[in-house]
DNA sequence: AAGCCGGGGGA
DNA sequence: TCCCCAGGCTT
């Protein structure tokens, strides 16, 4: 049997039951699509369910603002994906008539939307044969086929992206799409792999020559860098002083307290002391309420410590754009989860 | 080509 | 600790 019909077959028994696997409706893959990269099924699904019930259609979709839209995607992580289908929600209501677009040459020009997500929206929604590559099917043909390039470089996404091609069942591109990401998720997993029950044993190169272990070959990511972060806690009449991020760096346009940044950790009479502060907040009373709190993202470690001040100046404040917003109001605004989790219990 | 962008879970 | 997860964008 080839290696189409195996995987087939074999997802055929042992699919998962997904709530976004009964349509064909391109606007709900997308949502699915974009939700689950570079997240596991069970941390993307109950953020696909509030996003479809909150909005059931591109329009519901575009005619949200940004805020309301990184509210809801508050603590999934890669907060560009919101941004993103903010954008390309306005986008298919004032160019495509509100068409969520099926084909894969439309589908790839959409921000927020790469080879991958293009692929499965095309085959899931109309059954067009690009073959999906996500890291499941990464791991799949490498190991199956013995191909030991790097599945992140350049040469690495050229030559898998042909496998993929050739190996796929072009009579059910959309079947055969789910089945081979499934089988790697659930058969050929990352660590330990269930090899004992695998319909592919018989033809996979990995396991005849006991090279399971060594792929997917991969190239090493680059070290974490140490952030330190200090948070300004500034409250007058039960309103919060907070901070709206910016571009060029994590978490944009999410909502934080205001912070001084440091290379390394300083203690707090020192920042107190250093003339940034000081031109920003003037002489204050501080007090540390806690940290530091080790907050660890993907590329850097943030160092954390959440500082009290009393005796706050007005004046300071429209000078970086700070604002005001009633405690009960912080609650709706869209946070880092860093954020989010100090706040619930500053504000308990 | 390499770096950047979250948060969580498993080993 | 390190690696991975239904990747994509920017430089």
């Amino acid at each position: 049997m080839i290696f189409s019909e195996e995987v087939i077959n074999w997802y055929l028994k042992n699919k998962r039951d997904l709530p976004w696997r009964d349509t064909n409706d391109a606007y709900i893959i997308w949502l699915s699509e974009i939700i689950m990269q570079q997240t596991r099924v069970e941390q993307g699904m109950p953020y696909f369910n509030r996003f479809l019930e909150n909005y059931p259609t591109v329009s519901h979709f575009a005619s949200a603002t940004e805020d309301e839209i990184l509210k809801l995607w508050q603590g999934l992580g890669y907060y560009s994906r919101g941004r993103n289908m903010h954008y390309t929600a306005n986008l298919v209501m004032d160019e495509h008539g509100g068409y969520f677009p099926t084909s894969y040459d439309k589908l790839i020009k959409l921000k927020g939307v790469g080879e991958y997500t293009a692929a499965a929206i095309a085959s899931f929604s109309v059954g067009e044969a690009k073959a999906v590559v996500d890291g499941n099917v990464f791991r799949l043909l490498s190991r199956y086929f013995g191909v030991d390039i790097p599945i992140n470089s350049t040469k690495g996404k050229k030559t898998f992206g042909e496998l993929a091609d050739e190996i796929m069942d072009r009579e059910q591109p959309g079947i055969y799409n789910q089945a081979v990401m499934e089988f790697g998720a659930l058969q050929c997993k990352p660590f330990n792999p269930d090899c004992p029950t695998c319909p592919l044993r018989p033809g996979c190169y990995a396991f005849r020559n006991r090279k399971v272990k060594e792929l997917p070959v991969k190239l090493k990511q680059v070290a974490s860098k140490d952030r330190y972060f200090y948070y300004f806690v500034v409250s007058k009449n039960n309103r919060l002083l907070v901070n709206k991020r910016g571009a060029n760096d994590i978490w944009q346009n999410l909502y934080e307290l205001p912070l001084f940044e440091t290379s390394q950790a300083v203690s707090i009479e020192e920042l107190l002391a250093s003339p940034e502060v000081r031109s920003n907040f003037g002489d204050v009373l501080a007090k540390k309420i806690t940290g530091p709190i080790k907050h660890v993202l993907s590329h850097q470690n943030l160092h954390a410590t959440f500082i009290e001040i009393q005796d706050f100046e007005e004046r300071f404040a429209s000078k970086m754009n700070w604002q005001y917003v009633d405690y009960e109001e912080v609650r709706n605004l869209a946070q880092p989860k860093l954020i989010f989790s100090f706040l619930n219990k500053f504000l308990n």
